[in-house]
DNA sequence: TTTAGCACTCGAAAAAGCTGAGTGCTAATA
DNA sequence: TATTAGCACTCAGCTTTTTCGAGTGCTAAA
């Protein structure tokens, strides 16, 4: 395995990227100077494909690379496309622009990834179910209606709506001051019914109203989404060369949007800080072969709290996927860290 | 235009509606005990293409209705299909499942239309910016953030975030309770910087508070969305005979997500309470011809409140959709009148 | 007015033919 | 020993031709 050959890898990989066409001997030596005749590039190759690092379609045909070949690409060849300035002052503009809420700061980011890649962006929120109870309000809002404000310690917000006939202000301050007290700290998914209950003897003149509250309450827990993902770029696969075929489509259509393979690929990826790039059969989700997901986390206020990820097919610019996810995932750290969301 | 006529458009839309294929004189003879001959059918078939309600995709085909065919089938042949005890009896179940916010309940219509049909659904919320104020508070949840809780008169509640440097909850109360109390009962879209300025002179010891303030919540105002729409059953487009081209289908997905074209759909449509159909070229919509469009109006609280709508092929089952279509909107409206959100 | 019969049409699918970008192998060359 | 020119061969994909049959319109008889 010499230089010369990682180059006309190399090369290959490239060419295929941005033609999706295979590569054939006399196209690479007349396209790129590479100083060698199509006659050697022939035997090169061949060396390739015995590696198992290149495959024909059929005899006649060029080469295209392998899994295994992508593999080879993105772990040693590959080099990092630096953004330009342009770029990252396009990509920290748009990030920065509405500060307020993580939301939003996420459905941003997700649209940026889509949009500068030209693939499928997939991010997860910070699992509130799994972060910390800071502080807790009930609201009167209507006559008929209470909204529960959870906070988290990160800082996140939420909020849910209880049906609840005509109270008083006053009564739902104590109740949620009492169970704030109760449950300062605790982590959102371990609030159960029974501590809900707990309260009841500090609050005797409110007992009726609590065991009304419990059960409505841990409903509406229930309710908050386990892994909560913004989604981008769909209209992308539309423009995926291999995926011409319209059942293929729908397949990937099918597969992106569902809630449970988008926990699966959340849940699946390791808490590490690095960009993982897993290639077809490779990428450990069924059925999406032909696929490849570049993957990292992000950090919100020095913890693990979220993946970006990009889907895509195996023939994907992933120079340009793992620049972009990288710069993306620096900046947003940054906002995390720097300003207390 | 006798009744046989009528009889043999009807069979004849009826059939292609399910096969997708040009139908034949033949076939039709054959598959329905018409008790004529495929001879007179011919015969028909041609009188029938004369008038201009059937086209024939090439000389040795069979055929296809026309729009103007579309159109009359709709207005004046199309029996309505009765939906079953347990169709009905579903529908009611899965609306009536959650009935706390209308934001839940439209998600559920949306996804139900879907469901049944095997066409786009599309469903506009009530415009909130259209209704008027009618409570309204400041809450403190971090110390960083404020939530901003706008009710309507309808009972619809919509929460946003300001960003807002430690500030007292009391002095928050202040300042809702007298922005509520001149801005009581007014359109929201009519909330301007002026108005909210007004309460100055009344609260002289917060005049730099609200000086910061303002801006704040025109901004916050003028992001909540002019048409919030649901929509659900993208996945079918994939489905539809007739996209078996891919760049067709990318062309309507890229309509049906835009929210652009969402706000035109939902804005064009008369406030009336009829189903109206709009068949291909005719639907009103530029570049969305071979599509029909089925719509009506529902009603919240008695008044006009939002937009129900299908999006198919012109080839979609008409009849299906209208019952749905009927059915839901009377349910909706049942549960908007009956219970006070 | 209806229908049987017949010649005709033409898209779709299958079969046949052509093309050219690609290959591997060999023998000459540096 | 590594490289390269040369050549025969392959085969997907395109084009052309052929075949097939579901459909038509028209006519003449019932």
């Amino acid at each position: 395995m010499d230089d010369r050959k990682l180059k006309i890898l190399q090369v290959i990989i490239d060419d295929f990227i941005r033609t999706a066409q295979p590569v054939g001997s006399r196209t690479l030596a007349k396209k790129y100077g590479l100083g060698i005749s199509s006659a050697t590039i022939r035997n090169e190759m061949a060396d390739l494909e015995d590696l198992g690092l290149l495959t024909q379609p059929h005899t006649s045909a060029g080469r295209v690379p392998s899994e295994d070949g992508y593999r080879l690409y993105v772990d040693t060849i590959m080099q990092n496309k630096k953004l330009d300035i342009q770029q990252k002052d396009l990509i920290r503009k748009l990030l920065l622009h509405r500060v307020i809420e993580i939301d939003d700061v996420i459905a941003q980011t997700t649209s940026i990834m889509a949009e500068m890649t030209g693939l499928v962006s997939l991010v997860s929120l910070p699992q509130f179910k799994k972060s910390k109870l800071e502080n807790m309000k009930l609201i009167k809002v209507t006559d008929s209606k209470v909204m529960l404000i959870l906070v988290s310690n990160s800082g996140i917000v939420k909020n849910l709506t209880l049906a609840m006939s005509d109270i008083n202000q006053r009564v739902l301050d104590m109740i949620s001051d009492t169970l704030l007290q109760k449950l300062h700290g605790t982590p959102i998914e371990e609030i159960t019914p029974k501590k809900i209950h707990n309260i009841k003897k500090e609050l005797v003149e409110y007992a009726d109203l609590i065991e009304y509250l419990v059960p409505l309450l841990r409903d509406t827990l229930r309710e908050i989404d386990d892994v909560d993902v913004q989604l981008e770029g769909v209209n992308h696969i539309f423009k995926y060369a291999e995926y011409q075929d319209i059942d293929k489509v729908r397949v990937l259509y099918e597969k992106i949007t569902d809630k449970n393979f988008q926990s699966q690929i959340v849940n699946s990826r390791p808490l590490t800080d690095d960009i993982s790039i897993g290639i077809g059969k490779n990428n450990q989700l069924e059925n999406l072969s032909e696929c490849s997901i570049v993957s990292t986390n992000y950090r919100f206020n020095g913890k693990q709290a979220g993946t970006l990820c990009f889907i895509g097919p195996t023939r994907m610019d992933y120079s340009l996927a793992v620049s972009v996810m990288g710069y993306i995932k620096e900046t947003l750290e940054g906002i995390f860290s720097g300003i207390y969301l």
